[in-house]
DNA sequence: CTTGGAGTTTGATGTGCGTCAATAATGATG
DNA sequence: CATCATTATTGACGCACATCAAACTCCAAG
């Protein structure tokens, strides 16, 4: 039987040392909006920076901005002026052709960085859309670029962080142009339980935050397909699926079905 | 979108009356090894450089390199020091999976910059090979990293050829998901055509370095599919395509169907 | 010249996923 | 609570492209 995951629940593992909730709270008090006070700064910033240099890093951030779900953070055309820290909240990237198809890019979440797009043509070349109510921390990408001269290991930083979504998409490539519907849906699975696992959540269950319909543009699937697929992998013991809770019960066949050349 | 001229390459345009075969004899005669006297440097360089930044640049290069057609520039797995400017010939570049299926997540040509993969992890993340006898640049990333804490515009120059790919990126994940078969082909064939015309080739004729497998590798279609399609278009009265060498007979018409929902 | 291999074209057939459609589950709203 | 909109599930059917197969072109080597 499959047993409701709550929140809290899937929020909250032993791995956890700083839920969600702390870190909103933090948000909330009295703490100056500071990178060396956050508790995501382990996946926002680099390793190895001086007490000096942290200090320096505590101006990067301008503001934070609160999404609501559904919200736009930016939106395809619009100048382009910073770069986006998410603190909390999920958000999908998405770009929009002539003909008004929409392609979801990616899907972003906690101490992730988005608005790179932007910086090419001084103006964004997709949607950013809050998938939940999101919190995110401004940085205008001025201000990276000056403090990125002064700190040789920020300057590395950005260009990792530019570096990784290049490889990420080269990965999506590879998944839309080569792999089988049930191939796709196991990659996705497995990137996220991943991303999330990193950041303190259960490596077992996941609650999806996006549609159906947005998991099959981002794949390259219908809606129906993506659905189909989910039932399967439940009819096979692999996953348990209510709704937008599903539940690993099979890690390692999720890990064949990615990469077995199955043709 | 897919097959927009950035802003940047656009200036280029009028500039170029020369055909690549004049770039590679002055590769080869007596002048320096020297960023400052390339023919390219309005494609590889950012606009509004002084004398003295000039200069300086000119020590970013520190050797060319010739590759044979079919030869790697850099493998997946290899260790990850330099960028590569392309000064003569293409490339593919493209990443393998486990189970040893080849995606070929671009085409490079004069000008253009490859080597960022391998920015986020110190090694490479793909194959970068020659398609036909080719010259690089090599510039390592230290190196263009201490210039560009000098210099800022060159450090803009950076972040943008960096965003600039995951646009491009971005722009093939749409290809790839919702689009097809003409429509990839139509938007590979423009794309290709509008850069080969920024560096002042003809707008419609051109000759195709690859094989008709790795545009299909890259357009996620069966070498079939697009040599079917190719004939598809020849049919239409489109394009003539007499193997490598394709000459364009209707322009319009290939964007109509890049951008039309013929669903 | 002949030979062989790599690349390409074209036809016949199969299939994975899209399309269309009906129903169900869920959450939001008054 | 009832109602409605949104999202998800499931089935029946069709099609775009993959697969399999054969022949043809081109070019390099002998």
């Amino acid at each position: 039987m499959f047993n409701e995951i709550t929140q809290e629940e899937a929020y909250n593992t032993e791995h956890l040392q700083r839920p969600a909730k702390t870190i909103s709270m933090h948000a909330e008090s009295s703490f100056k909006v500071a990178c060396s006070n956050c508790n995501l700064r382990e996946l926002c910033l680099p390793i190895g920076l001086s007490t000096d240099e942290m200090k320096q890093l505590d101006g990067m951030v301008a503001t934070r901005k609160k999404i609501k779900q559904g919200g736009h953070l930016y939106s395809s055309g619009d100048a382009f002026t910073t770069l986006y820290a998410i603190r909390t909240g999920f958000f999908k990237t998405c770009v929009v052709s002539e003909d008004g198809r929409e392609q979801v890019t990616g899907f972003q979440m906690a101490g992730e960085i988005v608005g790179l797009d932007g910086i090419v043509a001084d103006k964004h070349n997709c949607n950013a859309i809050a998938l939940e109510d999101a919190e995110v921390c401004v940085m205008p990408f001025n201000h990276v670029e000056d403090l990125s001269r002064e700190i040789p290991v920020l300057q590395r930083h950005v260009h990792k962080i530019m570096s990784r979504e290049i490889v990420r998409e080269n990965g999506v490539m590879m998944l839309l142009a080569n792999m089988r519907a049930e191939e796709r849906l196991a990659a996705f699975l497995l990137n996220l339980l991943q991303r999330l696992h990193a950041r303190g959540y259960s490596k077992s269950e996941l609650i999806l935050r996006m549609t159906r319909e947005e998991i099959g543009s981002y794949l390259g699937m219908k809606l129906e397909t993506v659905s189909r697929t989910f039932s399967k992998f439940s009819d096979e013991g692999i996953i348990e699926v209510k709704q937008k809770n599903v539940r690993i019960l099979d890690h390692e066949k999720l890990k064949t079905i990615f990469n077995s050349s199955t043709c």
